[in-house]
DNA sequence: CGAATTTCCGTGCACGGTAACGGAAATATT
DNA sequence: AATATTTCCGTTACCGTGCACGGAAATTCG
């Protein structure tokens, strides 16, 4: 299985009676050769189907890329915990390959924070980032200085209107609330369910939910139209006013058997839910939260949709190496990832 | 972000007084070299902690490695088609780290193909392959012989009882049995239920689906005890022979609503269910084929179970590379991959 | 003890590309 | 026309390893 012979920058040197010191230039076009050389090379090059040596160039080079990952801090239990698990997980390919990726963690509650985080990716020079939009405000105008700096961008998770990102890796969110739906009704036509929901004042940040529960809805509207659907408000830092909220939505709607919330926090129902069980109850929420997995496990969550957030990640940062490394933009900007159906019989191998 | 200053080759050089070329001569320990030298230099490489540049390695050799995937020749709209798309799409890491993926496709039904493709391999001096155990005999003889060149190898799909390969990637397929069960009844206590089955007549081949049919069983034992289970089988090459089959079936069982079949073809089925409609029904099949999804779409099926062959192959191809550029083994053997479940929601981004 | 081996090790080029340096040729300025 | 600038390009010294070659030192042999 012997290569055909590969083609150095010596090879289309020679062939255009040039040195390879001017080919290396039209290569990375930084100027300093004329038109008319510029275009001979050009052509010997597409003519003999030269491709670069990726290790002689990081080799000679001696620069490692750096791919600077911008998302909110891993608490243990959260969902950014599981996005962050898709950095360099021991010596991966892309590692391998000479790209580094690191994490610049903030506080998804602070903005101040994500300044300062913005601040030292900027610092940092790094080749690519990756970053999810958390601070509508902020990102656009941190956005904006990549682009003036030359830096592609990739966004996970959800995606501003904007468009000069290189990449977008995340889950349809308005189809993943007509999925939802689907899993909580089994497409019977029921008569009653139950939103929970967390309140958000402080900040204008970016709301997944939004998308999905009108996808849920819509979902309702044409396949449940009878269904009456419930809304109730919590706060995730207090378990026991979720209790008694719990308590006293289902003293006053005992036939309520169908409970759905669409943001990662369907575990904070879970001491209610285990404090009275009901086999006709069905319960549905989002992401692998080690918390809610355990849930899906002891039966008091029925279904979970996931996204594999440490995919999105993963992708990203090939994306972004696979531009450093090689030029080569994704062939589509949108990666739209595929929603994952968790049970309690397929829950093991995720 | 500055590295701390690697350490090269001739750094422990210097430190030892010796020269590179004894260095690299007890690097790859290649003889030539003295007792007492060899140990001083061990020393300070674990003093200054050494690690090689794998670019100037590669480099230097001027060597691709090559990883080789032998696996059935991926006839359109087939299984193993889809697990072909896993190998080297576009330029991708691996790629770019040095690893050559390629292809050497065999005829799943003639085993002298198989022998072919496996002498094709052993000349190709791979650094790694990836096979699927699809004949047993002729798969132990092979990797019989791969252990003795010293090349490691990966399993995918299904795995042998055998103990030699670096890492497997599969589906767990007993547990896809038993969640196919309660995706087809919803963990209901259903009265009956066809499974639709081919023959296997010739060859010793393995067969993945005698695991998952156990695991059905075991759940329809444990939660659907009194549920009539009937099996039929059929040729695939003969679609009009299944469609009388079917009709014979259901002329005689009218009352069954619940059709699993446990290998890849479940859309066989799509003519008879199409001509007969039946909103009660549930059917349950196997595989991200393309006309399985297409039955998925337009109502046929209910319900896919996924595995993500893509996924297998690069995996594996992801192992066989670390191990080719790094030397290091997985962390675990056996990785048993998520069963994904497919609806018509979550079809699409599939 | 001189010659023939063997053991052990240093030297130097190659791998393909990068980028600084300096200089010749072309053009612009006085 | 002489000088000053650009424009354009060749030369060259690396980057860190691999490996062939040859030779010094140690050992064995006659």
């Amino acid at each position: 299985m012997a290569q055909n012979e590969k083609i150095t920058i010596n090879d289309i040197a020679r062939r255009t009676g040039l040195s390879k010191g001017t080919v290396d230039r039209v290569l990375h076009n930084r100027g300093e050769v004329s038109r008319k050389s510029y275009e001979r090379v050009m052509e010997v090059i597409r003519e003999l189907g030269y491709e670069p040596n990726v290790y002689a160039s990081l080799l000679a080079k001696g620069k490692k890329h750096l791919v600077a990952v911008l998302i909110p801090a891993s608490e243990p239990g959260s969902f950014w915990e599981l996005a962050a698990s898709g950095i360099g997980r021991g010596v991966d390919p892309v590692t391998a390959a000479g790209v580094e990726a690191v994490s610049f963690p903030y506080d998804q509650y602070d903005i101040e924070s994500f300044r300062a985080a913005c601040a030292e990716v900027l610092a940092a020079e790094p080749s690519g980032v990756v970053l999810a939009p958390i601070f509508q405000g902020e990102t656009e105008a941190f956005t904006g200085k990549l682009s003036d700096s030359v830096i592609p961008y990739c966004f996970i998770d959800s995606r501003p209107d904007s468009n000069g990102y290189l990449a977008y890796f995340g889950m349809p969110l308005y189809k993943s609330g007509y999925l939802c739906a689907d899993q909580l009704t089994r497409g019977q036509n029921i008569r009653g369910a139950l939103i929970v929901r967390i309140r958000r004042d402080r900040y204008q940040q970016s709301d997944p939910t939004v998308n999905r529960r009108a996808g849920f809805l819509d979902y309702m509207l044409e396949n449940a139209p009878d269904c009456k659907i419930d809304n109730v408000f919590v706060d995730p830092n207090d378990p026991e006013g979720i209790y008694s909220t719990l308590d006293g939505y289902f003293a006053e709607h005992p036939q309520v058997r169908h409970i759905v919330m669409f943001n990662s926090r369907i575990h904070l129902l879970v001491p209610w839910l285990a404090a009275h069980p009901n086999p006709e109850r069905r319960v549905v929420g989002f992401d692998n939260l080690k918390a809610n997995m355990d849930a899906l496990r002891d039966g008091t969550v029925s279904v979970l949709i996931g996204q594999r957030p440490d995919e999105q990640v993963r992708l990203a940062i090939e994306a972004l190496a696979e531009h450093a490394l090689l030029g080569k933009a994704p062939a589509r900007k949108d990666h739209f990832m595929h929603m994952d159906i968790l049970t309690r019989y397929n829950v093991e191998d995720y």
